[in-house]
DNA sequence: TATTGTTATACTCTATAACTATA
DNA sequence: TATAGTTATAGAGTATAACAATA
């Protein structure tokens, strides 16, 4: 980074269009959330972090641990373990000890939960589609998932700026807090 | 193509570029919630809805009702109620009746609570610009804010936010777990 | 009757710290 | 000592329903 854009960064207020895209940006996907959250609740008695949970686990080829589970999903261990525990309760994983390294929780998709992420995932996508691509033409499409993989992988590459000086910090993952 | 539009509407999974572009953009839009909402908190105690409150009144020429105020930023008269009464209590807003119509409340910026937007406001600029714009051209953003604007228009012209009382439509009513 | 806003209440999500157990 | 995960707990956010006051 140049000098310039050091300073730049650190001084300079947004100019009007950033501005803009900004609040465009934050408002268009908390009303895509929430309308997602809806969905998912009334169709599937699920939070978005829960059936984020449960697509990884029917995305992937077996059981997860659950640090595995939780990056990018999750913040903090005691969050997922929470949610991992609701899930268990509700029929939809099971958890049990894993055989290679014993401090690990493997983390396994039910019959069930299969059924409810098949259930559920149909009208997700028509939420999906119905709020944030009818409006947008291919060409939309393609820029809009150029951008946000690209902001997607600056941020998960950025140090955890304010993070809490926790004992040891070292490399740690977003799942710690 | 051989489906009519109606039909890709209702039936049609997602492509694959659709598919990623959706999940790039939560997972970003998370990311950088998450960092905004750190930062407000640490920086200004106060929560990114709060925030939108208090910048929204900041930019109007003088006090708000309740009901101008929630409009695209809270989803239920009662969270409005519990956060403006947060905010009031931390000398931020007052509320008062309004002289022109009696139902009415207005809520107005305190200078307290203008200090405090300010104070807030050049960190959480620092926090945009160095997760969102940093890794985009000046073209990205225009074309992300065209984007986004026309999704948001397109969401709020689409049904009305808490009208629900149509059954959860294809399924049936799942009982709490 | 419809609208504005509050209250009461209950529920969910999240996070910090202390803890256990394995590596 | 460091890592994986759980527990306890506390706090914040949100939503529904009943309610009062005004239009």
């Amino acid at each position: 980074m140049t000098e310039t854009d050091a300073q730049r960064t650190e001084e300079q207020p947004l100019r009007p269009e950033e501005l803009g895209t900004y609040f465009a940006l934050m408002e268009a996907v908390s009303l895509l959330q929430h309308a997602v959250e809806r969905h998912l609740r009334a169709e599937g008695d699920l939070s978005y972090v829960q059936f984020q949970l449960l697509a990884r686990l029917a995305g992937s080829d077996g059981a997860l641990t659950m640090t595995e589970l939780a990056d990018g999903v999750v913040y903090s261990r005691s969050g997922l373990t929470h949610q991992a525990g609701l899930l268990e309760k509700a029929g939809l994983v099971t958890r049990g000890p894993s055989p290679d390294d014993h401090r690990a929780t493997l983390v396994a998709l039910t019959e069930a939960g299969r059924e409810r992420v098949d259930q559920v995932l149909p009208g997700h996508v028509q939420v999906a589609r119905r709020l944030l691509f009818d409006p947008l033409s291919a060409q939309d499409v393609e820029s809009l998932g150029s951008i946000m993989t690209r902001v997607r992988d600056h941020m998960r590459d950025l140090p955890p700026r304010s993070a809490a000086p926790r004992r040891g910090r070292g490399g740690e993952q977003r799942a710690n807090s």
